[in-house]
DNA sequence: CCACTTTGGCAACAGTGTTGCCAAAGTGCA
DNA sequence: TGCACTTTGGCAACACTGTTGCCAAAGTGG
């Protein structure tokens, strides 16, 4: 069972692993850019090795010259910035009565989006062809407006068959409710739609569009969106709609798990024989949350939010959560005031350094272009 | 904040990594060694890659053959195996009572162990001075029994300011009841003995040693010993003694979080409005499980381990579950059966795979082993 | 105006894993 | 018994990495 035991590296692997380095500190530094000998340092490269490897990725048009800064008591270092229009990723996120995707460059920036209705009841195959067909519409939404086909014809990912004039598509990236393998690309059984179970919906809708496809639960697609900096930061995505699940950030990359189910935050108990729960334990956490949420006590949600995220914050030294789905978002107020305020109570009294709590940035879009991300993150090396 | 985003890699460190990833194969494989073309297949490299890094390791005495293997239709291959006596480290643990210290050897074999009463509540200066002469006796015992000394004089570490003859002693590992900051080596507020809050004990023993110290959390020590192979799995040690605290393995390393203060497993709330505990809030784990544990009711104290331990399988998506800590040692057989029972039925209900619920190998010495493990861990790219 | 600092490129270098080639040492079939 | 074949593992040449040494360009500050 123990197959292979982590990769070797070899000299591709270096070189890959150092310019996703670069990249991501240029993505990082938005339009400002970055100077080479400030790369330098933060990577702990020399000056020349940066030198090389910014000369690579200039070549490859995904990095662009931003101009001089002011000097220092020598010559004025030149700022490097990422070029976002260089690729494009695409997000599809399917929900439970909608599709929708979204056309991001390497920034991470929507530059075209589109939804529709959508059935994730209907059978398999019928709602593949749907969500294939809203992807073709963007892009050729996107093709119309010239957004797309600008990049160089380098970098290996070609064409999608005609569907997209000129290269630089690097993917889809796939945000579906779980359970589900991010591993394989199959769905497990979701709560009421088992037609899906055991559907290999990753490599289907690969060969349907003709495009490299990763899938990913909701959740973790929207915690990816949180990772940031290469820093080893911890931080939660607390997402409350139909259900109650978690992404968790985990030491600066996404924690999926050992068979990518992690994340059921909902269904932690914190009442010992609490009301019963649909997963048959008691007292669950998304029970008795939902349950506050019908019968519109909003503050009694959030201070049971509270409770699970303190729960969460503890166990795992979490340094940030943020809060989004359908619940939240509809008056996202009380929900942020009551989860801060728990947590801030116990940090306190444990002495703690503080933990912000925010909404979830761009709401309703932090799903879908976090999904688009996860074609994005293997550039810089995020994950 | 953000500082230094993530090492870049240079030759050095590729080199590093790769001859790490071929010790830990070999650490796994035991006494019977394993062969180099199956050590190409695990890690990824080419056979001849292999055999330059095996002619290193080889040559620093590190790695030894072991005879011949079977023939598969040609050459027999040569099978390589660890040579566990080329190194040692040290483990400490310092305890509320008592300190303990043992010698291993590279494949985290106990070759030499002592221990002794201690208080930790004693002034920092003495509680120091006791430990060091703890780990003084030690390597005494050690060097008259001439078990060290026999490694080659090369790998840079020397000799101990004359305590031990030759070299080959890695350093130190130290475990300490939590919390502490991993990084900087400094304690925190230890429940009950604020004259360490602050105390920089691992530069403090480095300097009186002369020998690399390490410092962890008790738990994390013990959760280090899970760690074997390289596979991404995850595994929760939960030590149930004095307190209740966890260490996490999360991907198949040590996770400790941004302040490495992760794992306070015993203050999860698990009953909204419970009994009070002394970290201020209400129906804490730990409060409900101590409790149950001092009226004698382990049963219910195991009832209790095992909603918090479910939580953390389906938050974390755990594959292992291992007890430790005084009080399930002193009887085990309730709290596995106990633990293993609520897990299981919750997994059947999820319809997961099966968890495996154990006591820790080598129960009391599971912290102590773990600690000198701290120190060989950056041989096999573990941690 | 000149000494000094910082930036950033060119050329030579050390050292990595890889490729091509080949000898050694088995198995298995005629 | 003989011979073709497979597997093992080392030697030499190679492609490529980041590093070092050197130097020109372009600023600051006395």
């Amino acid at each position: 069972m123990s197959g292979a035991a982590g990769p070797g590296a070899n000299l591709t692997a270096l070189r890959s692993h150092n310019a996703a380095l670069v990249l991501r500190l240029l993505r990082d530094a938005g339009e400002g850019g970055v100077s080479r000998p400030e790369l330098a340092g933060r990577t702990g490269l020399t000056p020349q090795a940066v030198s090389k490897i910014t000369a690579r990725l200039r070549a490859e048009g995904l990095l662009a010259e931003a101009g001089q800064r002011a000097s220092t008591g020598g010559k004025p270092p030149t700022a490097l910035r990422l070029v976002p229009d260089a690729r494009h990723a695409i997000g599809l996120q399917l929900d439970r009565d909608e599709v929708t995707a979204v056309l991001v460059d390497l920034a991470g920036t929507s530059v075209a989006a589109r939804s529709a209705p959508f059935d994730f009841g209907a059978p398999a195959e019928n709602a593949l062809a749907a969500a294939t067909a809203e992807v073709r519409a963007l892009l050729a939404d996107a093709a119309a407006s010239g957004v797309v086909g600008g990049g160089t014809a380098a970098g290996g990912v070609a064409a999608a068959g005609g569907v997209v004039a000129g290269g630089g598509l690097l993917g889809v990236g796939v945000a579906a409710p779980g359970p589900l393998d991010h591993g394989s690309g199959v769905l497990h059984r979701v709560t009421g739609f088992p037609q899906w179970d055991g559907f290999p919906l990753r490599d289907a809708l690969a060969e349907r569009l003709a495009l490299p496809v990763v899938l990913d639960k909701d959740t973790n697609a929207a915690a990816l969106g949180l990772v940031t900096a290469g820093t080893a930061e911890s931080a939660a995505y607390l997402h409350l709609g139909t259900g109650l699940g978690a992404g968790l950030v985990l030491g600066g990359a996404v924690y999926r798990g050992a068979r990518t189910d992690a994340g059921e935050f909902g269904h932690q108990v914190i009442q010992l024989d609490g009301p019963p729960c649909d997963c048959g334990n008691n007292g669950c956490l998304e029970a008795l949350c939902l349950a506050a949420v019908a019968r519109g006590d909003r503050k009694d949600a959030a201070r049971l939010l509270g409770v699970g995220a303190t729960n969460l914050v503890r166990l795992l030294d979490i340094d940030r959560v943020l809060l989004g789905g359908r619940m939240v978002l509809a008056d996202p107020g009380p929900y942020v005031r009551g989860v801060a305020a728990m947590i801030a109570e116990d940090s306190d009294r444990a002495s703690r350094p503080p933990v912000s709590v925010d909404v979830v940035e761009r709401g309703e879009r932090a799903v879908v272009e976090g999904a688009a991300r996860l074609v994005l993150a293997p550039l810089f090396a995020l994950g």
